[in-house]
RNA sequence: GGGCGGUUAGCUCAGCGGUAGAGCAUCUCGUUUACACCGAGAGGGCCGGCGGUUCGAACCCGUCACCGCCCA
């Protein structure tokens, strides 16, 4: 059955990944002898669905393994999903929360079990997609972090690195997100820039009556919650204020006036407010000076005055007894305590953080004590996911001692053991992870691997991989037994993942697949996960496997719309990738994302690319139904080497070049590279000119001409290049490479996907062969371009004579005398001797001066001009050689071969504006 | 404030010491053994500014400007 007139890519996509995914053609080998070559795929979230940077990311790890598969590797490309904590809980909640059920009402265990039911019937929306997209994961060796085995691992790494110290609680600030209610790590903050005030605040002097020192604050709610005033040591002004009190307002407590440099004088009026518990500087300051540290927000960022209680009291007795001994004091209490308010303090609890700012900045003005109000714009930091700014809070958490981690990891990539592409992006990775803090490790969420530690009655902490090793544990540690509470808290997803390049293998069991695919070939992702991620996985394959997880880090850009916008749902110029797919066909997609993939470049996404890229596609379908209408079929008995004609032998010569080109790209990750030099092969060489060349071949205008012999040679020499630019765009285009494949024979169904990568094979004679077709490419375009100029229509057809041309030069013409004719409109192509006939246009192709008579056709004052014009131009060129030339500096100074190239170059140019004043003369 | 990247044809981008390129868009012409998702041809650029190194700079160095990201 002849090929359709187009490329059916909705019905045949899905059966050829069928019959792909059926034959197991994406397996991995442990058996075999090859090579193994491993990507692990960055899990994407179970929640997720396919969207445009998956489609990137995931293009670019299918275009490598399809690669390496064919160039005989034992690919691994290790699918699976991410429990990713957070966003997942997050789903159900608002599921559950449509059916009017709250979790906590539905307690830990039964939530757990709807999210599992949620995991069942919609985590495999992903997965589905990818198949869409062509993606040949080895899908029976699928993994979720969430799994027994790799649960297991996430247990073995927390409890070895406990045992080794690099685990530990820890009570200190902590970014808390107020509407998750649970801690993050500082990498899952985004600052946003926030238009808000800033406060200056004036805090009395204790018994210093009218004196205030005054402070600048970007939170004034937090001030019930101050514990000391920092001056700058040598302040000019207020340095002598170091060591007296001040008397925090509303609250009454006497706070110390404290020397410390981080009141930087530079910035505010020199003076800060300390509050420990709800500024990460502040808890700083607060240890170097051991101050309390209440907490005066709770968790969800409402007001608590619990912890400050004991100073309301204080002060509420304070001004009892004052008024009880003078009760004239009662109108003026404010000068005497320090404008103590306890009962309008207790008035603000269970208030939310910014409607008690707005009640605490009023109270603060009636009593006088806001010295003014700058407007101000700054950095506040906002959660990740839940998207509200996060209140530094102070809880007891897990923590992983990463800076003892990272060594390795940083001297893994210093050492070149793991190398980036872009390079540049080693530098990042350092700088991050030299400076890098301890990691937080607990949330308080219930979706996650939950934290292996129990405690006893006293507090007592048990790590262990189960509850019987830690009632074991406890046993050894009481002497008897004790009832035993496991850690409410789940882990970072980031944990899990962190171990995803040995857990998936089967890890801390010894697997033949860890001992075989580990440590991973590339990993491929963007630059937004290095920190979150790579960094992870670094850190933890070096201590859990003893070396590095990957050799190369392939970070690729960002996929942006047409006009460089972060693509996002919000904004609303979100592409979806599965509509492209349906509209184009996933090779039209996949093809436009390998062309526009640059290193270190975002990608410029629009529709119109893809559109534009699908004729790619189509014109490669249409070269394979020329074939097909040609009797283009492969010969077994085929050998590129006795190929005798110079058509086959240039194009031989030419997908030499092309594979040459596309392996090397593949080499280096220039994916745009590879694609486009695929392009260029198919379209500007294959088609363009071979196929044209072809035709009188195949078909010859006069039965004189008509050689059996060299048109088998075509045939099979067409057939033979056709099928290396199958395999060598099959990485980009695995969907309609594999069906032409079929369709022409060259192998069975579902087989091109496991072909051996194509070879640059030099052919005999390839220089001449090179030559002669150069040479006959550029006077079809030399004839074209004068006709065109001279406005002679195509449909009329003229003589092409050559004057002063060499011999060799003649025999060429007559050799290819046939596409002259055809491509550049030729009613004869001879030799010229004689008188130039009347009215003739004039071009320069090396020695020869073509002649093109077109009496009647062409305006001789225009043909004039042209001439002038490329004489003009020649002349220029000449003069800037020979100035080269001149230079007696670049003579003597530049490379050799430099300077012979440009004596050539300026020959050439000599002759030619030497032949063209000699046409412009034989007008006259 | 520190760091990274960018600035080349109308648009998107290659090129990164030795002749300025591609795709798209534009204009003109064209249905000829596949393909109008096509073919042929053409126009279009002081390669962001200013210095420097060099025989020679879009390319290397310095500096400035603007844009974008990351970290404080």
């Amino acid at each position: 059955m002849p090929l359709d007139k187009t490329f059916a890519s909705t019905e045949i996509e899905p059966r050829l990944y069928e019959g792909w995914e059926r034959e197991g053609a994406f397996a991995c080998d442990p058996e075999s002898n090859a090579v193994p070559f491993t990507i692990m795929i960055p899990p994407p979230n179970v929640t997720g669905s396919l969207h445009m940077g998956h489609a990137l990311t995931f293009t670019v790890q299918d275009a490598l393994i399809r690669y390496r598969r064919m160039t005989g590797r034992d690919t691994l490309w290790q699918p699976g999903t991410d429990h990713a904590g957070i966003a997942t809980q997050m789903v159900v909640e608002r599921l559950l929360e449509a059916e009017g059920i709250d979790r906590r009402t539905l307690g830990r265990e039964k939530f757990l079990e709807r999210v599992w039911q949620w995991k069942a019937e919609s985590g495999g929306t992903i997965t589905t997609q990818l198949r869409r997209l062509g993606a040949s994961l080895d899908w029976p060796r699928e993994r979720f972090t969430m799994d027994d085995g790799l649960s297991a691992a996430v247990k073995q790494v927390f409890v070895t690195l406990y045992r080794e110290g690099l685990i530990y609680r820890d009570r200190r600030l902590v970014n808390w997100d107020p509407k998750l209610q649970t801690a993050i790590s500082d990498l899952e903050v985004e600052n946003q820039e926030v238009r808000s005030s800033l406060w200056y605040l004036r805090y009395p002097i204790a018994g210093e009556s009218g004196r205030f020192i005054v402070v600048a604050t970007t939170r004034p709610e937090t001030m019930l919650g101050d514990t000391a005033v920092a001056v700058y040591p040598n302040h000019p002004t207020m340095a002598g204020l170091i060591g007296k009190f001040a008397v925090l307002p509303l609250v009454g407590r006497a706070i110390p006036i404290v020397a410390d440099d981080y009141a930087d004088p530079e910035k505010g009026t020199g003076a800060v407010k300390i509050t420990p518990a709800h500024d990460f500087n502040d808890f700083e300051v607060g240890k170097r000076h051991d101050l309390p540290m209440p907490s005066v927000l709770d968790k969800t960022a409402h007001i608590t005055v619990t912890e400050i209680e004991d100073v309301l009291a204080a002060s509420e007795r304070q001004i009892n007894e004052a008024i009880v001994s003078d009760p004239g004091l009662a109108h003026d209490i404010n000068k005497e305590f320090g404008a103590a308010q306890p009962a309008f303090v207790r008035s603000l609890e269970g208030l939310d953080r910014f409607a008690a700012r707005r009640a605490i900045v009023a109270e603060l003005e009636r009593l006088g004590l806001i010295e003014k109000i700058e407007p101000h714009t700054h950095q506040v930091p906002h959660g990740d996911r839940g998207g509200v700014p996060i209140e530094p809070l102070l809880t007891t958490q897990w923590y992983c001692n990463a800076a003892v981690l990272a060594k390795p990891a940083i001297e893994a990539v210093e050492s070149g053991r793991t190398v980036f592409v872009p390079k540049q992006w080693e530098n990042t990775f350092f700088a991050w992870m030299r400076d890098i803090q301890p990691w937080c490790i607990s949330r308080q969420l219930w979706w996650g691997h939950r934290i292996p530690a129990w405690y006893g009655p006293d507090g007592s902490v048990f790590v262990a991989k189960d509850g019987d090793e830690a009632a074991a544990l406890a046993l050894a540690h009481y002497g008897r037994a004790e009832p035993l509470a496991q850690d409410e808290d789940v882990l970072d997803t980031w944990f899990s993942s962190g171990l995803w390049p040995f857990s998936t293998l089967g890890w801390p069991e010894k697997t033949p697949e860890l001992a075989r695919y580990y440590p991973g070939d590339v990993l491929v992702t963007g630059f937004d996960i290095i920190f979150f991620w790579v960094a992870r996985m670094m850190m933890m394959g070096l201590h859990f496997m003893g070396d590095v997880p990957f050799r190369t880090v392939y970070i690729h850009g960002l996929v942006r719309d047409e006009r460089g916008q972060k693509m996002s749902k919000s904004k609303g110029n979100a592409i979806d990738p599965l509509q492209l797919i349906d509209r184009y066909g996933a090779d039209a997609l996949r093809f436009t994302i390998c062309a526009l993939t640059g290193p270190g470049r975002d990608v410029k996404l629009g529709e119109a690319r893809v559109k534009d890229y699908r004729a790619f596609v189509t014109k490669l379908w249409n070269a394979a139904r020329f074939c097909e209408m040609n009797d283009v079929r492969i010969d077994p008995a085929f050998d590129p080497a006795s190929v005798s004609q110079p058509l086959c032998r240039w194009i031989l010569d030419a997908a030499r070049h092309a594979v040459s080109e596309g392996t090397d790209a593949l080499e280096d990750y220039r994916l745009d590279e590879y694609a486009l030099s695929g392009y260029r092969f198919v379209w500007n060489t294959f088609c363009d000119w071979f196929l044209e060349f072809a035709k009188p071949v195949f078909a010859p205008g006069d039965e004189s001409s008509a050689d059996p012999a060299a048109a088998a040679e075509v045939r099979a020499t067409a057939a033979h290049v056709f099928g290396i630019i199958l395999r060598l765009l099959h990485p980009a285009m695995p969907f309609v490479t594999e069906e032409l494949w079929h369709r022409f024979g060259y192998g069975d169904e579902w087989t091109l996907i496991r072909e051996p990568w194509p070879e640059a094979v030099t052919v005999p004679g390839a220089e001449a062969a090179r030559a002669e077709l150069d040479w006959v490419v550029r006077l079809i375009g030399l004839v074209r371009s004068v006709r065109t100029e001279m406005n002679v229509p195509p449909s009329s057809l003229a003589p092409v004579l050559l004057r002063d041309a060499s011999p060799e030069t003649m025999a060429r013409a007559e050799r290819w005398i046939e596409a002259i004719r055809r491509l550049a409109r030729a009613s004869e192509v001879r030799a010229l001797t004689g008188e130039m006939p009347a009215g003739s246009a004039q071009a320069v192709l090396d020695e020869a001066t073509v002649v093109l008579p077109l009496s009647g056709l062409i305006d001789v004052v225009a043909e004039r001009k042209r001439l002038a014009g490329a004489r003009d131009k020649a002349l220029a060129e000449a003069t800037k050689v020979s100035q080269k030339l001149a230079n007696p500096d670049f003579v003597a100074r530049a490379k050799p071969e430099v300077v012979e190239e440009n004596r050539e170059r300026l020959a050439a140019f000599q002759a030619e504006a030497a032949r063209l004043e000699a046409a412009l003369a034989r007008i006259e």
